[in-house]
Order: C-alpha cells, then sequence, then structure tokens
DNA sequence: TTGCTTTGCACAATCGATAGTGCAAGGTTA
DNA sequence: TAACCTTGCACTATCGATTGTGCAAAGCAA
C-alpha cells in the first residue's frame, strides 16, 4: 500500500512492443553497438521519459558489480579543513560522473572498519580515506575487495597517499613568525630565542610530528637551539590547550613571544586564554596557527595561518587512483606512492 | 583480472552443504521464524565468518526494495550550520540502524534534481532535505516514488517540515542588541532609534524573511519605528555586505549604533569594514549576528549570537519521518506538519 | 500402527537490469 | 538463383540475495 510501482523496462517493453533488452540498450547508451534501429530507440526514449523511467541502479549495480558511487570518508564534518575537503571531493566526483557519497566516523575505530564494510557491500567504485584512525587496517579491507582507494591527509603503507607537506608548511609558517615583527620590535632571532612555542596536537600523531620537525628546523637555525619544552603537545582539547597557554606565560622569564599554534581546535583555547591577557602582552605577541579559519583575520592581533590546499589534495588523489595500478595481494614489495602537496601561507593583511 | 571474486551465498552453500537459502537466512537473522536448527545457524555462521562472507547490499536491496541507507542532502559543507547538521543526522541515523549518506548539491537546481534521482534510484529509505532551492520539486520527485522524506531548515508545502524558529530567534537577537549597554552608554531604545541595521540575506528567502519580522517587531516595539531603510537585504556576499556596510557608516546623522548581521558569511563581510574602522567606533557599536562562529567571541568587540540547535532540528525531523504518515497522492487537502525549533542565543562573556 | 503435527530444510520464483547468442528478413554479390 | 552478409531485434542466462511453498522425516497421540 505504500509501494509506489516504480515503471522498469518491463513496463516500457510492453508500452512499446519491443523486448527489455532493446528496451534497456536504447537508455543505456549501449544501443548502437547493439543495432538497435535509431527510431525505435527514440520511440523507446520518448515512452520512457513520459512513463518517468528511472533505471533501478541496484539492479545495475548487481550486475555489473559497479554502483558508479565514489566514497569518502572522513573523522567529521564539522571542521573547516574536513568540509573543505568534502566540497572539493564532491565536485571532482561530479566532474567524473561518479554520485559521491559521504560518510564520517566519529574518529571511532570500529565505526570506520563497519563504514568501509557497509561501503565496499555497495560496491562503490572507489574509495577515498581521509584522516583514518587505521589507514592500514582500511586498506586491507579493501584490498580483499579488489577496492582502488587512496588515503588523504593522513598516509598509509597499503595504499598511495595524498598528503599535505606538513614539513614544508610548519618551516614556511616558523620562518614568517620569524620574520614578523610586531611594533617596531627588532631583530627576532634573539628576542625569540627560547621564548617561541608550538602548542597543541598530539606528538605521534603523523601530521603534529612533521610539523613539530619543520619548526625545530627554523628555531635551531634561527636562534641556535630549541629545547623539548618549546614543545607542548599533548593534545586539541582547547581547554587543556588553554591551561597550557596560561601555564607558559606564567614565567616571565620565559613568557612566549612567539605561538605557534597547532589546529583551529587548539586555537580556539589558545584564543579564550590570550583573551584574558593585557592588550599590551598581546600586541607585542607573535602568533601563528597551522590551519585556516576566516574569522581568525578579523581577531585583535594579527595572526599568521597555513591553509591547506584541500582542492590540490584532491585533484591528485583522483589523480592517483586512475593511475596507480591495483595493488596485487602477492608480494608486492615496492612501498605506495605518496604525494606531498603544498600548503599555503596566509599572512595578515 | 582485477576483480576480486567475493564469497555469496552460494559458496556458504557449498562448503556448508546447506542450501542457499538456508544460508541466507542464517545470516540475515530470520532463521527463527524459518525453522532452522540453532546448531546448522552456528555453523553457517562460522564458516561464513572465516571465509569473510559480506552480504550484497545491493543484491539485498533489489531484492527487498528497500536500502538501509538514510540520505541527507544538503547545499554545501563547508559552513558551519550544515556541518554540523551532517554530523548530527550521522548520529542519529547510526543510532537508528542506518547507515547515512550525505550528498551537497551546491544551491544548484538541477544538481539538486539529479541527486535526488541518484538517490531514488539507490532506493535510499529516507531522504532529509534541507535548504533545498526548491523543496516542493524535491517532494513531487520523492512522492513518485513513495519515498519518505523531510524538509529541514526550509520548509515546504509538500511534506513535513523541521526549521529553526528565525521569528522567535530574531526576536531574541535583537531584544538582547537593545539590553546591550557598551561603555556606558545610557538607555538603548533612544540611542538606537533609527539607528540599528539589519544586514545581509535576501529578503525573500524564507528564512531572512522571518527573521526581518522579529527584528521589525523588536524595533517598532522599542523605538516607535522602523523604517524600511534599516532592512538592507540584498544578498550573503562579503563583499557586497562590506560595501553595504560602508555606505551605512557615511553618513554620521545615521550612521548605525547597532547592526544585527545575518548569517556568518555575510559577517565575514560586515567584519573586514568594521575592522578599517576607529577603534572607538567599533567600541560603542551594539553587534549581532544571526549564526555561530566559536571565533567570533574573540573578536576585538563583543559580538551576540544566535546559534541554531542542530540536534534538535534533526531528532524532531527522524521523529517526522516516523511518525508522519506518507503523503497519500490522492486530495490531501491537509498541509504539512511545520515543526519549529528554538535556537539558542549565545552572548558574549 | 495409523493419522496428525511439528521440525528442518530444499526448491524455485523474484527483484530489474545487462550481455552473450541466435535467428529471420532483407540486401548484395557472384 | 545460390551463397553470404548485414540489419534489427528477441531470447535467455546472470548478478546475489530474499521469500513463498512444498515435502520428507521425526515426534506424538490415539
Amino acid at each position: 500500500m505504500e509501494t509506489v510501482k516504480k515503471t522498469t523496462i518491463y513496463d516500457l517493453a510492453q508500452l512499446t512492443g519491443a523486448s527489455p533488452s532493446t528496451v534497456s540498450a536504447a537508455l543505456n547508451g549501449t544501443w548502437r553497438q547493439r543495432r538497435i534501429k535509431e527510431s525505435t530507440v527514440r520511440q523507446i526514449q520518448s515512452i520512457a521519459a513520459q512513463q518517468g523511467y528511472r533505471t533501478n541502479l541496484q539492479a545495475r549495480g548487481l550486475r555489473q558489480s559497479r554502483s558508479g558511487l565514489a566514497g569518502l570518508i572522513m573523522p567529521m564534518y564539522d571542521n573547516r579543513f574536513f568540509a573543505s575537503l568534502a566540497q572539493s571531493f564532491e565536485v571532482e566526483a561530479r566532474q567524473r560522473g561518479l554520485c559521491p557519497i559521504t560518510v564520517s566516523t566519529h574518529r571511532d575505530p570500529e565505526e570506520e572498519q563497519r563504514t568501509v564494510e557497509t561501503l565496499i557491500s555497495y560496491a562503490v567504485d572507489s574509495l577515498f580515506v581521509a584522516g583514518a584512525t587505521d589507514p592500514d587496517a582500511v586498506s586491507r579491507l579493501c584490498r580483499d575487495a579488489g577496492l582502488r582507494h587512496v588515503n588523504v591527509d593522513l598516509p598509509g603503507s597499503l595504499a598511495p597517499s595524498v598528503i599535505s607537506d606538513n614539513h614544508a608548511g610548519a618551516v614556511a609558517l616558523t620562518e614568517a613568525m620569524f620574520d614578523a615583527r610586531p611594533k617596531g620590535e627588532g631583530r627576532a632571532d634573539e628576542r625569540l630565542k627560547g621564548r617561541i612555542y608550538f602548542l597543541g596536537g598530539r606528538e605521534k600523531d603523523f601530521a603534529t610530528s612533521e610539523r613539530i620537525a619543520g619548526f625545530r628546523e627554523v628555531v635551531t637555525k634561527r636562534t641556535g637551539h630549541c629545547a623539548d619544552d618549546q614543545i607542548v603537545a599533548t593534545g586539541y582539547n582547547p581547554e587543556t590547550v588553554a591551561r597550557q597557554a596560561q601555564v607558559l606565560f606564567q614565567n616571565p622569564e620565559t613568557a612566549p613571544r612567539a605561538l605557534l599554534v597547532n589546529s583551529t581546535i587548539a586555537f580556539e583555547g589558545g584564543l579564550s586564554f590570550l583573551a584574558s591577557l593585557p592588550p599590551e602582552t598581546v600586541e607585542s605577541l607573535v602568533v601563528g596557527c597551522y590551519d585556516y579559519d576566516p574569522f581568525v583575520r578579523y581577531l585583535r592581533f594579527p595572526v599568521v595561518m597555513v591553509r591547506q590546499d584541500v582542492e590540490g589534495l584532491i585533484r591528485e588523489a583522483f589523480q592517483l587512483l586512475t593511475s596507480e595500478p591495483l595493488p596485487t595481494d602477492s608480494t608486492d614489495s615496492a612501498a605506495p606512492k605518496i604525494i606531498k602537496v603544498n600548503p599555503a601561507l596566509v599572512t595578515p593583511a
């Protein structure tokens, strides 16, 4: 009673007097190679249109064991980076005639596995794995199913990956922070010696560790040394970060003169603390943020930001997907490709 | 050569010596009503697990003409409101045992139609239509396919809708702006007479028009009058909004003392202009934003914001979906339900 | 032991599309 | 006119699961 009967090729066959296979060919574009008369085709198409016929894609998918779907899994939506990623993914997928579907997994490993299995069961034709908790576990599932996939943002060892060049980004950001001269201050190298900090993230995160390495390099080059306690990377939680910032500023001897905050989420925390500082302290502070948010441009102090090249990531990912062969499940010793995409520096106006 | 053969119930039937139908029942949970011995079931399940069997959901979907998918279409991802919406949608869908898939349509009516048709062809079981350009067109497609759906955020006349109470939100926001007293200023009602403006959005937008109505009501109540030129709603484009803000501030006689900016996107524009004003002007200005962004809390001036209750919207939407009957395609004169969810006011710390 | 019920499962149709194959009618060539 | 080719389509198996139905064997009551 609730099912509305949908027209099928069999209905159309009845209506047009042709056979189902002819109708099918007329509608899916294979009619030329099947030598169906063009006038027949047009007649079928017109009746199909008039009946509001829609191909049942589950049936087609079942027969062809392809679905025309391209899947993207990511940890979450409400984060500018991932949101933009999804956005770009859609555009590119559509351009390739695929139907993009996006699913988020809440950084939950089990959810991740289940989601991938579900997508596989729906026979998605390709899968983009962004920021998975365990990319290689996902790869194994995909490999068993013969599913082409790419890691994005976070590399894996079993499938090709496209990632941001975190090291280069951190180097550029740190350099820019050294070169920023707030309120007529003099040479930064001396001023920032021991007073520039990296705040937020987790050292064991792949991305964070690369960023820290870049930061260290520049700091060492510029000030001769980078102490371990100039790196404060124990998570992204805004409250924790705020507390840590507070601790850093407690000792006037070592109070930060420059602060590189890793990710906008951590930045929110840093910000809530900075807002409590006297304006003059903040004004002489150099602030950097590894991530981008448009509103950050309008804070009461300038912030240098790094914006990941999301479109670049996705484009390269599609590229890899079509160019790289499926990994043979036998001994393929060659490590899969990793492509690095440069992020962009966004300096205050 | 690239297709990895996947195990099917027929393979399992061979391996276990049972028939495909028995295998099917053992694996999909219907074995009790099909009176299959529990020991048989367990044997089948264990072999299935060991073979890494996965149900082919396209086949199941074809047979049952259901897919287990819940679809959400929205204009875009990279907007805090929609991103949160997607996030909440996923959580709720998962809780109901559905696989959530999200697709964005770029505010393109044709893309919208195509996307809906595609989702229908994949036999999604329910569809959430958020901020469609033409909700009723979508509804017609769904109705023809017998597909349950709800409008979210933007109501339609052919399907039940869940929307934010824009009127109430605007009233609350405007009241809060009147009650804010920047820098020891006196009674706001007099001070803001003719000097409070609504900026951004399009009057013909359903949401914007409701917000404007709420704004007008409060302004009229408080200042006795609300002139038409206190409403500047000709779009969301940040550049346009910036230019309009500039025009408003040109005449010192009528320069805004309070500015309600509609949507964070427009707010970006307003902000880029406000940043160019002398600090004292901005400091005596009361600013409101109909939308929420965490970074806005940390600008150089306080901003009252309205945050939509995204989880509430989604919860109510699922509720409606399961409680409301499918519209009968015959004359169902009764207008479909519209549920309003109250947004929350976020006042500066 | 007969007759009836229950248990446990196999058989076969079905969902809607695709694709390999066969074949009659009409044309062409020798 | 015989042999052959082309055109235009119909027939039928198939993808992998679900589900209505049938039926033998086992269990049980009389």
